[in-house]
DNA sequence: GGACTTAGA
DNA sequence: GTCC
DNA sequence: TCTA
C-alpha cells in the first residue's frame, strides 16, 4: 500500500512546509516521492535512504511539496490513476513528473541532477482517451460539482436501494459505502454507457462495478432487485416513513411481529413519542411533496412576521430542487444578540394565527430559578435554536405586522409559551383547501450565519463529506456554528460561506452544485 | 484492520 | 464496501 | 433515539 497523501494523523502540519526546509539538501528544487508499490518497503526504504545520503529530498508521503514521483515495474497507468486521485485529494494543480527508477539511479549514480529525458517518463497513455484529460474525480463530494439533475438515475437509485438495504440491516459502512458510490455518478458530466468510463472514479469499488455492468448489460440487476422485493426491506421503508420513526423504532416494530403501519397502529403495546403522532396523524400530508412555490409563500409569510430579522431558506430549495420533504428556515437578527427569543417570538405569532399543528416544545417550565446569578443554562425556550414544526397552509393571512421582533424581556417569553396551551383551539385535521407541511426553523447569532448556512444548506452527503475533508485533510472540525483549529486551538471565522471555503482550501461551490444526495423517491418516473 | 459527520433535544 |  |  502507498502511503498516499497522508491522511490520519500522519501529516499534522501545514502538507507544503513538509521536508522543504530539510538541512543538507542539494537540490532544494527538488522533492522526491518512491513509489512503494510493486517495490516493497524494505527496498522503498533503502533508495530513500540512499537518495538522502546523495542530498536528494525524499518525502515519506505524498504531499503538495513532491515534485518527482518515481516508481519500478509499475504500469504507467497504475501511477497516473493514483497519482491525480492524491493530487485531486491535496488540491494539487501542477502535477509532478512520473518517472521509471532509472532516473534516480541515474541521478545517484552521477551524484547530481539529471535532466528529466523522455525516456525516463512513465506516460500518461489516458491522457489522449477519454476522460482523464482533466485531473481526476475527488474522493470528496465537497470537492466535485453534484447538479440536482444528473445523468445516471439508472444506477444511482439502484445503488441507493443497496444502501438502503444496507442500513435496514445495520450495517452503516456498507450502507455509507454505497452511497458514495452514488453520489460520485452524480457529478459524472456524461451518461455511463460503458463500463470502461468508470475507470479511474472513486468510490467504485468491485461489487458497485458489478452492479453498474449487470444494469449496462441486462437492464436490471438481481441483487437489486432481490432487495427491493424483500419484505423486511418493504416494512421497514414503510416504518421509516413515518416522521419520528428511525432504524430502531421500525426494527424493534419488525422484530415484534408488525408488518403494517395499521397494525402498528391497532397495537396496544405500542407506545409513540409526541412526534410519532404528528406522524401517524398527519401521514398522507407529510408523504405529498412541497413545491417550490409552497415553499416561497412560506418564507414570505414568516419574513412578514419578523420584518426586522433576516429569513433564508435553506436545505434542498436552497439547492435548487423544485420539492422537497419539508420547508427548512433559518433565522437571524443584525443584532448580535437580537436573535435570542427569536423561535418563541416567532412560534407566539404562528400559535396566536392557529397555524401551529404540532411544534417540538419542551415544557418551559422555569424549573430553574437559579438563586445563583450566572444563569447560562438552555433550559428555557428563548435559548432554542432548532424547531421542527408542522404548519397548517396556508398559513392565516390576517398578519398584524409587528413592532419590533426584538424581545425585551423574559417575561414576554414565558407569556408566549404558555399563551400555547390557551389559544390554540383550531381543529387539528386540516380542511379542504389546507394541508400540513413541515417547516424546520433554525436560529443562529448573526457571527454564526455563514456557518449555519453552510451547515444547513446541504446535502447531508455534502456535509459530511465536507466535515470529513475538514478533519481528515486540514486537522480542523467543521460544525455549523464554527471551524476549529486542532493544531493552533483555535476557531476560524468567516462573514461568508466562500470565506469557509477558503479557510478549508477548498474552491467555493455554489449550493446548486451541493446535491450529492438526492435520493428519497427515485423510482418511477420524472418527479422532483 | 479501522474509519466512515456533527450537533441539539 | 471502499479506502488507506 | 430521533431529528437536521
Ligand atoms: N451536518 C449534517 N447536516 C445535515 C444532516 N442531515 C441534514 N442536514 C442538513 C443539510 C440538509 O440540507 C439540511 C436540511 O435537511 P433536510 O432533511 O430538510 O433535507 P433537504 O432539505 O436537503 O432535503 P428535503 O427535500 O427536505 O428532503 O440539514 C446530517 O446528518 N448532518
Ligand atoms: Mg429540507
Ligand atoms: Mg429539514
Amino acid at each position: 500500500m502507498d502511503p498516499a497523501c497522508s491522511t490520519k494523523r500522519r501529516r499534522v502540519g501545514d502538507p507544503g512546509a513538509q521536508r522543504a526546509d530539510r538541512p543538507g539538501t542539494k537540490f532544494p528544487e527538488v522533492m522526491i516521492f518512491v513509489r512503494e508499490s510493486k517495490m516493497g518497503s524494505s527496498r522503498r526504504a533503502m533508495i530513500s535512504a540512499l537518495a538522502r545520503e546523495k542530498g536528494f529530498g525524499v518525502a515519506d508521503s505524498f504531499s503538495t511539496s513532491v515534485t518527482h514521483v518515481v516508481a519500478e515495474r509499475n504500469q504507467p497507468k497504475d501511477v497516473w490513476i493514483w497519482l491525480k486521485k492524491v493530487s485531486a485529494k491535496c488540491g494539487l494543480e501542477v502535477l509532478p513528473e512520473v518517472l521509471d527508477i532509472s532516473w534516480l539511479t541515474d541521478c545517484m549514480e552521477s551524484g547530481c541532477r539529471l535532466p528529466v529525458e523522455d525516456r525516463h517518463r512513465l506516460k500518461d497513455e489516458s491522457e489522449e482517451e477519454v476522460c482523464t484529460k482533466s485531473p481526476s474525480i475527488p474522493i470528496y463530494a465537497c470537492q466535485r460539482k453534484t447538479p440536482v439533475n444528473h445523468l445516471n438515475h439508472h444506477f444511482t437509485c439502484a445503488l441507493e436501494a443497496l444502501a438502503e438495504g444496507a442500513e435496514f440491516s445495520e450495517s452503516d459502512g456498507r450502507a455509507l459505502a454505497f452511497r458514495r458510490a452514488a453520489s460520485v455518478l452524480k457529478s459524472l458530466p456524461f451518461r455511463v454507457a460503458k463500463i470502461e468510463q468508470l475507470r479511474g472514479v472513486p468510490c467504485l469499488g468491485k461489487h458497485s462495478i458489478r452492479i453498474i455492468q449487470e444494469l449496462l448489460d441486462l437492464g436490471a440487476c438481481k441483487e437489486v432487485e432481490q432487495i427491493r422485493s424483500n419484505e423486511m426491506n418493504k416494512v421497514m421503508k414503510v416504518f421509516m416513513s413515518v416522521w419520528g420513526v428511525g432504524l430502531k423504532t421500525a426494527t424493534r416494530w419488525y422484530r415484534d411481529g408488525l408488518r403494517s403501519l395499521s397494525e402498528v397502529r391497532a397495537s396496544p403495546s405500542v407506545k409513540l413519542t409526541r412526534m410519532q403522532q404528528a406522524g401517524f396523524e398527519y401521514y398522507r400530508d407529510l408523504a405529498r411533496p412541497v413545491s417550490h412555490v409552497e415553499a416561497d409563500t412560506i418564507t414570505a409569510a414568516i419574513r412578514a412576521l419578523l420584518p426586522n430579522s433576516f429569513i433564508t431558506i435553506t436545505g434542498g430549495f436552497r439547492r435548487g430542487k423544485d420539492a422537497g420533504h419539508d420547508v427548512d428556515l433559518l433565522l437571524t437578527h443584525p443584532d448580535e444578540g437580537g436573535e435570542v427569543g427569536l423561535l418563541s417570538k416567532l412560534l407566539e405569532h404562528l400559535n396566536e394565527q392557529g397555524s401551529v399543528m404540532f411544534q417540538d416544545y419542551r415544557d418551559n417550565t422555569y424549573k430553574e430559578t437559579n438563586a445563583a446569578g450566572f444563569n447560562e443554562s438552555k433550559s428555557t425556550m428563548d435559548r432554542f435554536e432548532r424547531c421542527f414544526t408542522i404548519l397548517r397552509l396556508p398559513l392565516s393571512p390576517r398578519v398584524t405586522s409587528h413592532k419590533d421582533d426584538k424581545v425585551t424581556g423574559r417575561q414576554e417569553v414565558n407569556e408566549a409559551v404558555t399563551s400555547h396551551y390557551t389559544t390554540n383551539l383550531r381543529k387539528k385535521i386540516p380542511e379542504p383547501g389546507e394541508r400540513a407541511v413541515r417547516v424546520d426553523f433554525v436560529v443562529c447569532p448573526y457571527s454564526q450565519y455563514a456557518f449555519a448556512l453552510l451547515g444547513w444548506t446541504g446535502s447531508q452527503q455534502f456535509e459530511r463529506d465536507l466535515r470529513r475533508y475538514a478533519s481528515h485533510e486540514k486537522a480542523m472540525i467543521l460544525s455549523s456554528h464554527h471551524l476549529f483549529d486542532k493544531q493552533q486551538n483555535t476557531f476560524l471565522h468567516a462573514n461568508t460561506e466562500e470565506g469557509i471555503f477558503t479557510h478549508l482550501g477548498l474552491p467555493y461551490l455554489e449550493p446548486s452544485y451541493r446535491n450529492a444526495i438526492l435520493c428519497h423517491d427515485c423510482q418511477a418516473n420524472g418527479n422532483e
